[in-house]
DNA sequence: ATATATTTCAAACAATTATTTGAATCTGTA
DNA sequence: TACAGATTCAAATAATTGTTTGAAATATAT
């Protein structure tokens, strides 16, 4: 429990500022959280907008750590795209609510800057190409890079719905509730769906 | 050209909060824009968040009128989706740069407010109504209510990816243009992602 | 133990900004 | 024309907030 005032004020910063975003976000209220000083995020920092970067990169890079699990290189391609799917919707039941990467991630994505480069380079980027590769594999080999990367969208663009939509299935579904059990069915059900879809291509391009 | 200031202070205002968020938007940027005094925004609309939320429902309800092109109810289920899916990738190509009431949605979705909830009583619940409605004749008379509803989010997810990720998408994919063509590809492609999932889930559920 | 560097803190600073105010101007009406 | 209400405007207000400052406290090394 030595941790410097340095250390306090970065894991005080990350859900402050996904909750209420950078601009609304105040100093001040970082430094009480942290039982620091207000002057500490100047003096550690530099200044506000270098501090939150800084933060960002630092709660990415811990949680990279973390979740470096077995990847299973070796396995079906079927499995790997499951499994791919499966990490990502289950961050919603694991996280609980926070989520705070996400969350900043939607503020960056409505209103982009320089973080946001930071985000795509250091786990977007890589999880796309993971991503990529997985749909070579099961797509036909004709199939064009365009076609190949339509695919991989709709395989984020489902996950990132329940990750990043939550406000708007609140709303529209108030009963609608992304336990263990419904975690399970939507990962079951991406998966079907991107395989049904990768059926499909097979079956068009048998065809011609 | 007969504007009033009201009618000015309300077109000026949802692009400069749609690039720069409600917070960042200063009152000062939108009345001058705008040709006005500071001051007519108070006058016209008591403070800063009213004003905020009138100019939003004031455009959202402008498009309504403008996209109420005919919904031809009568046709097939399947052009339906087709119909719907197009209308909404199409707002990229159409709407060119701007999108701003899909930036508003954006910052609402990672800053949720008062305007949330109108968002989705004006636009939002009315489409996934209309979805709904699609998917429950396309899918097998069994399907649950849950996993009807799992399809229509996997249409919406994979339409609101281009819609919204455009930051990520810039970034990972930077000779990636949305043009009149990929915009059709793209309407191509989601539909038999959908239907591919429906016709497997015909499949299963003929098999139980 | 002393000197040097680092870190903390309360206070001041400077800039921004939403809002108010009260007079001036315009608009329509009798 | 003259009057009443609505609207516009420049200026003042009040509150917030990121940043700076310089002294005090703490740690580090000689």
């Amino acid at each position: 429990m030595s941790s410097t005032t340095k250390e306090k004020l970065l894991n005080s910063a990350l859900d402050i500022f996904a909750e209420s975003g950078f601009k609304s976000t105040t100093v001040q209220q970082i430094a009480s959280r942290a039982g620091a000083n207000i002057s500490a995020i100047n003096y550690h920092f530099g200044n506000k907008a270098n501090f939150y970067a800084e933060a960002v990169v630092h709660h990415i890079k811990q949680s990279i750590l973390n979740n470096q699990d077995g990847d299973e290189e070796s396995s079906s391609p079927e499995s790997r795209l499951r499994n791919l799917i499966k990490q990502r919707i289950t961050i919603i039941s694991k996280d609980k609510p926070p989520m705070f990467i996400e969350k900043i991630l939607m503020q960056e994505m409505a209103n982009p800057g320089p973080v946001m480069d930071k985000m795509v380079e250091h786990f977007i980027r890589p999880e796309f190409n993971k991503l990529t590769e997985i749909m070579e594999e099961l797509l036909p080999d004709d199939c064009t890079e365009s076609e190949i990367r339509r695919h991989s969208f709709s395989v984020i663009g489902q996950c990132n719905f329940y990750l990043h939509a939550q406000p708007i299935l609140s709303r529209i579904c108030p009963n609608f509730e992304i336990n263990q059990n419904e975690t399970e069915q939507l990962v079951d059900h991406i998966t079907s769906v991107c395989l049904a879809a990768v059926a499909a291509e097979h079956e068009k391009h048998r065809k011609i």
